[in-house]
DNA sequence: CTATGATTCAAATGATCTCTTGAATGATGT
DNA sequence: ACATCATTCAAGAGATCATTTGAATCATAG
């Protein structure tokens, strides 16, 4: 072996760090953890080339992050199990946490108006259930028919102008869509 | 703002993931989470250049996985917190587990001849002071000195040939250097 | 077996990263 | 203030990576 084998190791785990490390597999990565996509999905969703998606999927599964299986025609991507989940989610913590630049970014995008009050999944259901709130799943509509919150109207950001003067004003709204990755819920405020 | 939102928000946690992307800075990572470090100690022990060093750390400091503070001449690093120590071992739990190669490199180590058996904290020093074992800390002496199990012996890979044959074969030994990122332990066996 | 459609491979270009070298900065001690 | 030491900055060469394009592979349907 022309390298020790530490350097060997670390280049393993460099690796996965690298798969990472790119905002195309990024975005990849976030619908993938939406349940099993096809490359044809995955590429028109991340607005990348077929090839080009292809590419970035095949480096994820180098490194363990996904795993993909044929099905008819197409191949399926999917997250590996829970471990790749829970690193994507604790590098978002650590890149929130000490990036003030973050901060200004999701500062900007509130425009300081509306209280942004971040809730517990329990805590949502019961005040659903009371009617204090009414809920908008600001996905796409495919994604909302996948599964989503009963009691949660699908409302796209089209929509939104719409049906926002019929709302009654004392009502709290709550948007979510798919977790800490996504922003749609803050536009929708 | 000429990227969207979206857009920038996933380069920042690219950043992070990039940051951790070359086993330069894995090395460096590494030391600085045995403690506190100079740029010069770090260089040494990665054997990089300090300029070469210093780069890498500042790397590691934009992402926010380090912090830095004078102290006298020189410029001490060490982990901004106990995630940044998570998120190196999420790495290292994911790259082990799907990544058949590591595996061979491990297995290629230890030569098949002895087993290897991870213990628990509380279980090691429960044999040390039956006597059942002798353990060696396998880590250079300085980072012996800077704390280390009681009862162990601080012995470096030159020294095991010299006293190997003085060591009573029926005593069980256990060699442990610095976590599951140190690979002096399985050199020792 | 052949045709079709989805995916992957392979090569080439342009961009990005790493490392080295030499100079500049910043804090300390005389 | 001056000298000195540790660290950082800046610029360039060499290597590596991302993206595009066109061709090749693979599984199903006819």
């Amino acid at each position: 072996m022309s390298t020790s084998p530490k350097a060997a190791l670390l280049e393993e785990y460099a690796l996965v760090a690298h798969a990472l490390s790119a905002p195309a597999r990024l975005m990849l990565l976030e619908q993938i953890a939406q349940g099993e996509r096809g490359v044809e999905a995955l590429a028109d969703k991340t607005g990348l080339t077929i090839a080009n998606a292809s590419q970035h999927l095949q480096q994820l599964r180098r490194a363990g992050l996904v795993t993909s299986r044929r099905s008819g025609k197409s191949v399926l991507y999917r997250l590996s199990d829970a471990k790749t989940l829970a690193l994507m989610d604790l590098i978002r913590v650590v890149a929130e946490r000490s990036l003030a630049q973050v901060e200004r970014l999701l500062r900007g995008l509130s425009d300081g108006a509306d209280a942004i009050e971040p809730i517990t999944r329990d805590e949502l259901a019961a005040r659903i259930t009371e009617g204090s709130v009414t809920v908008f799943d600001v996905r796409p509509s495919d994604e909302y028919a996948m599964g989503h919150i009963s009691g949660a109207r699908n409302v796209t950001l089209a929509d939104l102008d719409r049906i926002a003067p019929m709302l009654d004003p004392g009502l709290e709204i709550v948007a979510y869509c798919r977790g800490p990755y996504c922003i749609y819920a803050h536009q929708a405020v």
